[in-house]
DNA sequence: GCCGTGAATCGATGAATGTCAATGCAGGCC
DNA sequence: GGCCTGCATTGACATTCATCGATTCACGGC
């Protein structure tokens, strides 16, 4: 392969942990649960989103348990039922990540 | 299983497309040439990415394949290279998708 | 026309993912 | 204690995905 421009190198930041953000974002049904939430302002109940997805409860299960690895939600047991509430910043964080992948300010 | 609750219905929308927007950004590689381009302020050639990103040149072509079909970045080919640049209102797209799924206003 | 080159496409493969059924677990209630 | 209930975890399965090698395509130069 030969070269069109003498020298180009890309961007040097490996973007890991924004993609990482970003992956917990690309499912519906997160995003779901994630509309849920910040729209509550309060915690909402596990059994509400295994009602209203069209979802198994493990798969349910599963998709909170990603959103909380990703940092995006706060799970709190107590009783018999779990509740979770969206993790305060958790907008912030993702606009950051876009910020650093796409900053707004154009560029030199 | 008994409600917790008496009624508690979930965010309606079904958030497909933005599904599909977040699924093109969850990848290091694609965030890589995202970034690339956004700092770029004009068009990269293809053979840039492929020396760049530690990547077959078919698999290059699969992400900038992807990132097309999302919108993000728009392709020409002149002569036998191929030159790539970030799609006009790409970021805004995205903002919008990340407004949708978590209003910034504090809710009702 | 015939090569050479860069990029796109095709086919295959291994890994990751979403989903469900079954099981495990902790807390409340009798 | 024993049972029920809601949630988490595990295992299995089908699908999707990232990656690569090989092929094909489009363009330029001979």
């Amino acid at each position: 392969m030969q070269r069109c421009a003498p020298e180009a190198p890309l961007y040097e930041g490996e973007l890991i942990e924004e993609g990482a953000l970003f992956h917990a974002l690309a499912d519906p049904a997160r995003l779901r649960i994630l509309a849920t939430l910040a729209r509550a302002d309060d915690e909402r109940c596990v059994c509400d989103f295994t009602v209203g997805l069209a979802l198994n409860q493990s798969t349910v299960s599963h998709h909170l348990k990603i959103l909380k690895a990703a940092a995006l939600v706060i799970g709190e047991r107590r009783g018999t039922w779990g509740f979770y509430r969206l993790a305060p910043g958790a907008r912030e964080r993702i606009e950051r990540a876009l910020e650093r992948t796409l900053p707004a300010a154009v560029r030199a």
